[in-house]
DNA sequence: GATTATAGTTAGCTATGCTAACTAATTTAC
DNA sequence: GTAAATTAGTTAGCATAGCTAACTATAATC
């Protein structure tokens, strides 16, 4: 028992220097890539709401807004920027008037796969750094980062 | 020669899929734990801020704003903000009276350090959904990415 | 048909990003 | 040793993004 105790104990300690690592990582990493995304003048929730509409399909705005987890009335104006660019096209649905239809028009998906490229080169330039091994671990380790994001609780 | 070229040109595509992973799951990542940010009334930018005053120390305006890859009058409000909540205190450099000193007080680390164990102890909570070698192997992936991130042209 | 619930919008607040233009202090030039 | 240039930070003004509260319009329920 005492065993059990003391090893799950340091799992959790190992847990925790895990976490605090990959945090870390993540804000200073996406703070790097930032700088990428240069006058597109389309601000960071606005491209973020496109990529969920060009990588998952047509949404409605409250889908949208769970998405992001951002509150319907950000999504209300972020979804309104992006039609003032004509980067998404919005209609009613059919079934039920009072929901939208939003789907990012071929302008839309041009941008946005362009800025997407634009930072993950940038990306992999910088791993060239690293050797095949460590590049083939930190790959699995992003894997395994995806699938505790898809089972998040 | 074609052989290295062809290794080198899967590396690249190798390196351009794994960016492709880090960057989505950072994204993600750091979107799940801002929910855990809500109580604190310290906007993000002001916590981050407080972060580097609390873990490197005190530091001038200039420095802050070239740390958090901001302009200096973004800065000059961020400070502003933390100064109104006594997170920080600030001082006139006394060499060069143009420069300020600015420090976290011991409220500000305590509020950091809270906020912070509260996101990294959620994220670690996640984590235990992966075995101890897929753990392990995520802390290795995690200190890479550090280097990356420390060399970063 | 009246009430209740749901989908989005509007209004108004705060925070965070920018540039341009400013003040004040220091350094450099002459 | 003063005038000019540079440097540190602030102020003003604009845009994006986040929130809650209160609203409109449609759909579902009783």
């Amino acid at each position: 028992m005492a065993k059990v105790k003391q090893d799950s104990a340091q799992l959790w300690g190992q847990s925790l220097r895990t976490a605090d690592q990959l945090h870390s990582a993540a804000i200073h990493l996406l703070r790097r890539l930032r700088t990428q995304d240069l006058r597109s003048s389309v601000g960071p929730a606005q491209l973020s709401a496109l990529s969920v509409l060009v990588f998952a399909g047509p949404r409605t705005l409250g889908e949208l807004a769970s998405a992001e987890q951002v509150k319907p009335p950000t999504m209300s104006r972020i979804v309104a920027g992006l039609k003032r660019s004509r980067l998404i096209e919005v209609s009613r649905d059919t079934e039920d008037a009072r929901r939208m239809q939003i789907r990012a028009t071929a302008k839309g998906a041009r941008l946005l796969q362009k800025g997407r490229r634009r930072r993950i080169e940038y990306l992999a330039a910088n791993l060239a750094s690293l050797t095949g091994d460590e590049l083939a671990q930190l790959a699995i380790a992003a894997a395994s980062l995806e699938r505790v994001l898809r089972n998040w609780t």
